[in-house]
DNA sequence: TTTATTTACTTAACCGATTAAGTAACACGG
DNA sequence: CCGTGTTACTTAATCGGTTAAGTAAATAAA
């Protein structure tokens, strides 16, 4: 059986195929009694609509893509969640693109969308996303674009953040009210901004309590989780830390690893705090400190902006810029202040 | 800036569009020197095909769909990884869709699926979906459709399924072996397969070992975390378990939860197991005894089988069943025989 | 009564790529 | 020298909706 088209309803009713567009958008050039005739016979035969069809002329897709580095990440996923829900409230398809932290698949990614694949994106760059995004700069310019969590600061866009240093600094004094003196801030990139945003709070943090600041007391691990279990255990060994942050979840894993292997208690050798949405947190031997941040609100308000904008083009999406808190959840894998 | 079309290519060139075409699909039709030239100019003027033309003309969306309960679990989000990679290899497009176990949500986007807007699917269905699947018995008619994990049995599709009634039966004798006599198994449906599998290994361990089934021995939950919190607690506090097996992540963590609550001790009071694939079980208050599915090798599976049937519409696609071993990995929540 | 307006359609162009069918120019075998 | 291929294109139809522009008939206004 072929696919029921709008030109088979038009010969079954005898209409003209204008019409039958017409009536099934609901216009009002069209009579009552037609509407309900076409509105029967579509529903009898089961008609869909090909969406390439309407794309293709109507130069929208009714998509939006959503590029983040990985998905096996309860931020991640939970910022899908939050996407997904406005999404499919407004009738809109997702598009999923992984780029496993790479600049280069980022940049093909982002490229084809000027295609008109998607009416709009939402994005969480790459570690290694820096400055000179062409792909990015470009972007912005043709169609909606909103940054959640990880920002490119140099691309004027909707920024959907936490508020990164206020955490960090807040994670950080936490640390030094429970005794810390020694504490190491893992990063996972140079250049992201939230990076050098909860480094710039770490370090202000430091300042404030007159401890000083190390070359050891950043440690920049990568993206290949071998990589940073032997960065992470000879830097643990050497530099005898009283207390870590780990800045993301993968990174807050690590440390649990990392000290089980060196016999490191938790938190009587090294106090840790997680950046981190995992539902386990609280589970973990010990109970893992986080700043949990609030994954799927952020998706939801970055989803929310970027259907604004694509519902009216006289939005000032670009000017949108949101700042959702995270908190500080403190559990046993630190001690609380005295 | 307009967007660069095949006619623009096409007229700079003094060429028709037709040439354009041949020549960027690399035809044998064209000359050498005119497919540099064409290259040329497209590279020159960025040039991004439009896919929806394109798909409108040959019918193929080179898009694939996902259709999956939720994304904050570890096992989907790493199916999807699985999905993912293969995916991306081919140069496919994957759209996202949550139904949220929702069995009408489902529907509703199987139905869209109708219009040609993916070229495959790639399903795991919800709690709620039963033999009257009206939905997945039309769309396997239609398009390639592969189950993973979670299958309806009545649909006669490909299936990549991991070995549940083995794995339940490893996991009950494993409590068995460790002293349990009353064990409850925690369900999440009583329609899906991959329960009713994880049950019949579950009742057929007991019996193996003379251990007699009660109405207690198998818990269904809801879908509602509340809901299966006070279920959990009420069943633990009447039925006295000293073993549970929980037989998705999200049960793992509420059983967790609702042994706080009790000040039940785990192993002591009560062993647990759960089917899980969480990269902190190993972290977990006591580690956690899990069966651990093989999520990204599923789902790379999965992927893998449809893109057969995509290149090759002779490919027995129907026939395809894989089942790919999980694993019980023995922690600190259950004890080891003796 | 005549003109203007509204109603309910139809016609045909269009979105941008693909492809079946056609063609002109040239090469080659017999 | 003719017929048959081959090469390298072009023309035009097509995919399935959408929409600007047109039209005939009915209704309202002048």
């Amino acid at each position: 059986m072929e696919n029921v088209t709008i030109r088979m309803l038009a010969e079954r009713l005898q209409l003209s195929t204008a019409t039958i567009s017409k009536a099934l958008s609901n216009s009002h050039e069209i009579s009552e009694e037609t509407k309900q005739r076409v509105l029967a016979l579509a529903a009898e035969l089961n008609y869909v609509p090909n969406p390439y069809a309407s794309s293709l002329r109507k130069k929208s897709s009714h998509t939006i893509a959503v590029v983040i580095p990985e998905v096996a990440d309860s931020f991640f996923a939970e910022a899908i969640n939050g996407i997904e829900s406005v999404a499919q409230e407004k009738g809109y398809h997702v598009l999923i693109y992984l780029t496993h932290e790479s600049f280069a698949k980022e940049e093909a990614i982002l490229k084809d969308f000027q295609s008109g694949r998607v009416d709009g994106v939402l994005i969480s760059v790459t570690t290694e996303t820096s400055a000179a995004a062409h792909g990015l700069t470009q972007l912005v310019k043709e169609i909606p674009v909103v940054f959640f969590d990880r920002v490119c600061e140099e691309v004027t866009a909707a920024r959907i953040t936490t508020d990164d240093a206020n955490a960090a600094y807040n994670a950080t004094t936490h640390l030094i009210a429970g005794g810390c003196r020694n504490i190491g801030l893992l990063s996972a990139s140079r250049q992201l901004s939230i990076s050098n945003r909860r480094a710039e709070g770490f370090r202000q943090a430091l300042a404030d309590h007159q401890l000083p600041l190390t070359p050891a007391s950043i440690l920049y691990c990568s993206n290949d989780p071998a990589a940073t279990q032997q960065l992470l255990q000879t830097a643990l060994q050497q530099n005898h830390y009283d207390g870590l942050i780990a800045t993301t979840e993968k990174l807050a894993t690590a440390v649990y690893l990392a000290c089980e292997e060196l016999s490191l208690a938790i938190p009587g050798d090294v106090q840790v705090i997680g950046f981190s949405n995992l539902s386990t947190a609280r589970f973990l031997q010990p109970s893992l400190t986080t700043v949990s941040q609030p994954a799927f609100d952020m998706g939801h308000a970055a989803a929310t902006v970027l259907f604004k904008a694509l519902k009216s083009s006289s939005f000032p999406l670009q000017e949108q810029q949101q700042v959702i808190p995270s908190s500080l959840i403190i559990r046993n894998s630190t001690k609380s202040g005295l």
